[in-house]
DNA sequence: GAATAATTGTTCGGATGCGAACAAAATGTA
DNA sequence: TACATTTTGTTCGCATCCGAACAATTATTC
């Protein structure tokens, strides 16, 4: 977002486009750039660290909720990686073609599939996750380290609230 | 995102899977929430707001930067929005299916092309933008009203930091 | 002014992304 | 044991989504 403008020229035309009208700007404002900020950061991250793993976002979200919980159900990954079952059929058939995972029914259970990671996957993490947190560094570094829990804190009570509502 | 387990047992489970690593678990819990949030609310204003007008989330925030910009230059409107000319060029043609948006040649350069709202485009942004105003005042509710505009000054750094590193 | 370079929107191929419909399996109920 | 209900992952149809290749137009260079 936010090209040929920057960020001020674009909420302040925003602002003189609502002239008048009865609108809450400070939430406005929170919620409009918490989808600038989070589509930025995606799209920097997807073509600086994961374009050259042929990973997707999406891809890399399935690939680090299989290697935090480890033999998971495709139910419990697609929750936790906040897309839908439909999805993630499609993205663990290109995971399973590109090596990084395996899909296996449930002995106890003939409904489910069991994800997880292949070696590869596991090594592909292990390189990953130490790359990602650098760049995950270096974004928190712009807000001053005495507010970084209060920020985390925050987008908690935000998810919480928008998954709550959802009844 | 989180749906079987609760955001702090999903954090918890990181934490016990990179113990002893040097990660920097402050600055991941803001980037990994930071895209919590952003899902979380997306998906729940698609589901509340947008699907009784067939609208996507992408579709919507084209028909947003179309209607504060107002005849604005395709090129324009998908840095603002956030998406590449590729795709903007398939959800113009779904907005224009949909009687929302037009588009013509400019006569200055026969390069570009100009978007413009139809009189239903406008109207449609008239009642949608209060309902969507009301939908970020519950969300921002969740955050002190002193820290609102702290937390928009922190997104809008890490947007900012993001933009300027792809160079 | 003609060849070259740069810019812009579209097309193309392929990978998400979703809701709805579906089949298979497990659970509930009688 | 029968039979309806619920749960789960897949398939289907369609709409994003992107990078790369492309054609059209404009700008630059000589």
């Amino acid at each position: 977002m936010t090209g040929s403008h920057t960020l001020t020229e674009t909420e302040s035309q925003v602002a003189s486009r609502l002239a008048g009208q009865p609108i809450d700007f400070n939430s406005m404002a929170v919620v409009s750039n918490l989808f600038r900020a989070a589509n930025a950061v995606r799209n920097h991250l997807e073509r600086t660290v994961l374009a050259q793993h042929n990973l997707s976002w999406t891809a890399f979200v399935v690939l680090w909720v299989a290697w935090v919980w480890q033999e998971s159900e495709t139910r419990m990954v697609a929750e936790e990686s906040g897309i839908s079952k439909a999805t993630l059929t499609g993205v663990l058939k290109t995971l399973e073609k590109l090596g990084f995972t395996t899909r296996r029914r449930s002995e106890k259970d003939g409904r489910l599939v069991i994800v997880a990671l292949t070696a590869e996957g596991n090594a592909l993490m292990q390189r990953l996750i130490p790359e990602f947190n650098t760049h995950e560094s270096e974004l928190a570094a712009v807000i001053p380290g005495s507010r970084r829990d209060e920020m985390a804190d925050h987008l908690r009570a935000m998810t919480t609230y928008a998954l709550s509502s959802e009844q």
